[in-house]
DNA sequence: TTATCTTGTGAATAGTTATTCACTTGGAGG
DNA sequence: CCTCCAAGTGAATAACTATTCACAAGATAA
């Protein structure tokens, strides 16, 4: 046996996590469960001593991400003093992960990975619904604190935060795109500013 | 045989947009030439008739989507007045083809359509960087004509105004969200307008 | 130490799908 | 009307990949 033996909840983890980096780095087409099992040092069928299937796995990586997601989050809030500094904050957070490829795009722009017939494709909507409610729910306390105007929808503004960032993460490699993206959050975010900052 | 005879060049088109149209419904990694094939009537093999391979159909494919995309540009400049408008009707045009679920997102979301491996990637990157420099050449023509603000860098406010569609075409039916389209371009196209208009 | 449970292995299986090929046949042009 | 090419067919092939299973070997507890 090359490989080190580790207890199942231990290896389901890793699984996961290695699961979602190569969702990450490749795409839904090309993921499959031989380098899945090679990126943990571990042959194919002992990933069904962890996993019913691939399917499975594919849940537990979309979990790992939504924790990912959810968390940075809380780190905003965590950092930032009011509404409107913990969204400027999540934002930069989000570029530094996308920055260093350790994120987005694929994942969280992606629609593919939601085949219709599974329930993959209700899962990651469900995550990516919760992440826009996280995002409300800070944009109406800006509300109430009186830093963001009140004459706008709060999921508006919330769809519109999202879309600060998914494109520039999607086009920053194109070909003769020249997109630095902490540059770019920096730059969209005054804009941002002045679309919902109250007057 | 039971199905009609085509000459290959209107079959090739026929098949292509097929191609789009099941890559719009369904996704990538459902996508196979068998299906491609039924949806037009004819047998697997008989798509090797018109292409070389599956690369080729997705290529070809991706034309189509091209084509549509860049015609979107045209008809908006030609229904409007000025460049803030051109930018609001294609904006309008954008959420009737997302409406009517006709267009994206999985094909202008995806990085998942673009593998590493094969040319796919750069492809649908120069075709999104195509429409970013159009969205970018109409913002250019508002600040000229002093619609736009000058102070801001046209490529931000161009994937600004992509991101404004992007989230939104993604977690329209997301559980929970409850979002019409039309209803939500026109509350950010408010938000946005007053981002980007001159003073 | 020994029995037992769990994790890992490698070979086998089965289903899917892209692709090829020998063939048929519709139909356009002589 | 005949010929011939292009378009369509269906069967065969060849990967690829998910999944199963019998077996091997750490680990743990008695």
């Amino acid at each position: 046996m090359a490989t080190q033996r580790m207890h199942t909840e231990a290896r389901r983890e890793q699984i996961a996590r290695a699961a979602l980096d190569l969702l990450i780095s490749r795409g839904i087409e090309e993921f499959n469960i031989t380098d899945l099992g090679e990126s943990v040092g571990l042959v194919p069928s002992a990933i069904y001593r962890h996993f019913r299937g691939k399917e499975e796995v594919l849940n537990a990586a979309l979990d790992v991400f939504r924790d990912k997601l959810f968390g940075l989050v809380e780190v905003a809030r965590d950092e930032a003093d009011n509404p409107l500094e913990t969204l400027e904050v999540l934002l930069s957070h989000h570029a530094k992960l996308i920055a260093k490829g350790k994120f987005m795009p694929h994942v969280m722009l992606s629609s593919d990975m939601a085949s219709d017939q599974t329930s993959r494709r209700a899962k990651i909507l469900r995550i990516l619904a919760g992440y826009l409610r996280k995002i409300e729910a800070i944009v109406r306390e800006g509300q109430k604190e009186g830093v963001i105007r009140q004459d706008a929808d709060p999921q508006t503004i919330a769809l519109l935060f999202i879309g600060m960032i998914q494109p520039a993460a999607l086009l920053r490699h194109a070909e003769g795109v020249n997109l630095d993206i902490s540059a770019h959050v920096a730059r969209v975010w005054k804009l941002f500013n002045k679309a919902i900052a109250s007057e």
